[in-house]
DNA sequence: TTCGGTGCAAAGTTTTTGCATTCCG
DNA sequence: CGGAATGCAAAAACTTTGCACCGAA
């Protein structure tokens, strides 16, 4: 299921309309490899034929990550970044201050020991991101960002 | 150790300046129990004594994140809150969408398979977050924020 | 045909910055 | 004293909103 699909059906089941500028984002979203800003999306549609406003830009965003299409994570500098969530595994994230890159990484242990603190506690889970901040191996452990 | 000692503290290794404006933000960092936002902070401070301006509340807190005397993390909204450290433990946070309350949990196991992960990739790890979305105890698992 | 969606531009939030003045060291 | 810190207000960065028009269902 491409992300355009998986918003096609999301949209349906809200009883939202279709529009060629949600299409559009979709598209754009799956064009999009890793992390982007919002900003970096707008421009990329720009280039492309159809022309979205910042403002359907963000209000589309909304309805992406309803539909779990798009999941929000934060930078380096802590400004917003998306990622496209479709057809792939839960993850988290390592922000490399040095490079600004972002690395991911799973551990089923930790997702397990999550749930069983979220029992020990009386906790809903319904989302949670763990984000590991230093230096990835290339940038090195003496370097500052 | 007080926030405001540490502060002092980091201030002179620094060779920064120890100002009045800044032991009150300090101090009244230490009044404020539990997580709050800059706002808040800024409206304590009204209060008493000392006024600060806004421009001295965010520069002092540059200073109070890298003393780690303060700590950012996210409220239910996303928005940037703070909690002081000083003489705390590590801890990770579960966010409330219903009442909005931060609840704060630990696990040792958890933090030692986060470092694992970190040794795996070749990850220096400087600091690191763990935000787990949901409903609480009160809140219950079927309500909406 | 009918609402919901869109674009535009203006407003809202939160944080940062330039510059003259104040004050710590 | 001198340079760093402050306050003010303007600006910046990011996102939301009001309103008139457009278009999917």
């Amino acid at each position: 299921m491409t992300p355009s699909e998986q918003f096609r059906l999301y949209l349906a089941q809200e009883g939202l309309k279709v529009t060629s500028e949600r299409l559009a984002i979709a598209d754009a979203i799956l064009a999009t490899p890793g992390h982007f800003e919002a900003d970096a999306l707008l421009a990329t549609l720009e280039r492309s034929d159809t022309r979205v406003s910042r403002a359907t830009l963000y209000r589309t965003m909304t309805h992406l990550l309803k539909a779990e299409v798009v999941r929000r994570v934060r930078g380096p500098d802590g400004n917003p970044r998306y990622e496209c969530m479709t057809g792939r595994a839960h993850h988290d994230h390592m922000v490399c201050l040095g490079c600004g890159d972002i690395l991911e990484f799973t551990d089923e242990r930790i997702e397990e020991l999550q749930l069983e603190a979220c029992r020990r506690i009386g906790f809903t889970m319904t989302d949670h991101t763990l984000r590991i901040e230093g230096h990835c191996k290339s940038c090195g452990p003496n370097k500052d960002g």
